[in-house]
DNA sequence: GCCAACGTTGGC
DNA sequence: GCCAACGTTGGC
């Protein structure tokens, strides 16, 4: 396994919380679990091309309020085949995608921290840094995201956090 | 729960 | 290769 040489780069992950939500991360064996179940091609390129060992992510719940990034991850296990593609019992399974030729991809997170409060979508839009994060753009629904550099600290100054 | 916006599928 | 129809996402 390559050590990361370069610096960390920063993403933002959505789950809908009754799916999968950062309490689920937190009860998970070493609070680490594969960010499974991504069908969409722009954020399995992501997955696959980009995220990296040592990645920091923002953990966004969707769907349900209150919206908002929950809390932190770090990426400990880069792309490799998203297993629940083969499994007819998985509401991810996909019959296209073969294990000799894996169409999908997951990484595995660990939880880093889990914020006191969430850093709600209200509060992303009224940071000047922050109202430009795509979470906040209308009609963008990837669920894999890049973060800049200046938006993850201005996302944890809002958080009262240390980045 | 609604529905606009989006991504994918499939007929042609 | 176009594009209408469909299913899904996700804020509201």
């Amino acid at each position: 396994m390559a050590k990361a040489t370069t610096k960390p780069q920063y993403w933002l992950f959505k789950s809908e919380p009754s799916a999968f939500s950062i309490d689920h991360l937190a009860a998970s064996k070493d609070q680490t679990a594969p960010w499974d179940g991504v069908r969409n091609y722009q954020a399995r390129n992501y997955l696959r091309d980009s995220v990296k060992v040592g990645d920091l992510v923002f953990f966004y719940h969707s769907r349900e309020e209150p919206l908002g990034i929950f809390g932190t991850m770090r990426v400990v296990k880069a792309g490799y085949p998203d297993s629940t593609a083969f499994d007819p019992a998985s509401k991810y399974f996909d019959p296209k995608s073969k294990p000799e030729s894996p169409t999908w991809v997951m990484v595995d997170c660990q939880l880093v921290t889990k914020f006191a409060a969430p850093i709600t979508r209200a509060a992303l839009a009224e940071d000047e840094t922050t109202a430009d994060m795509l979470v906040l753009k209308r009609g963008i629904r990837l669920s894999i995201q890049p973060v800049t550099e200046s938006q993850w600290k201005a996302a944890h100054r809002l958080a009262g956090v240390k980045s």
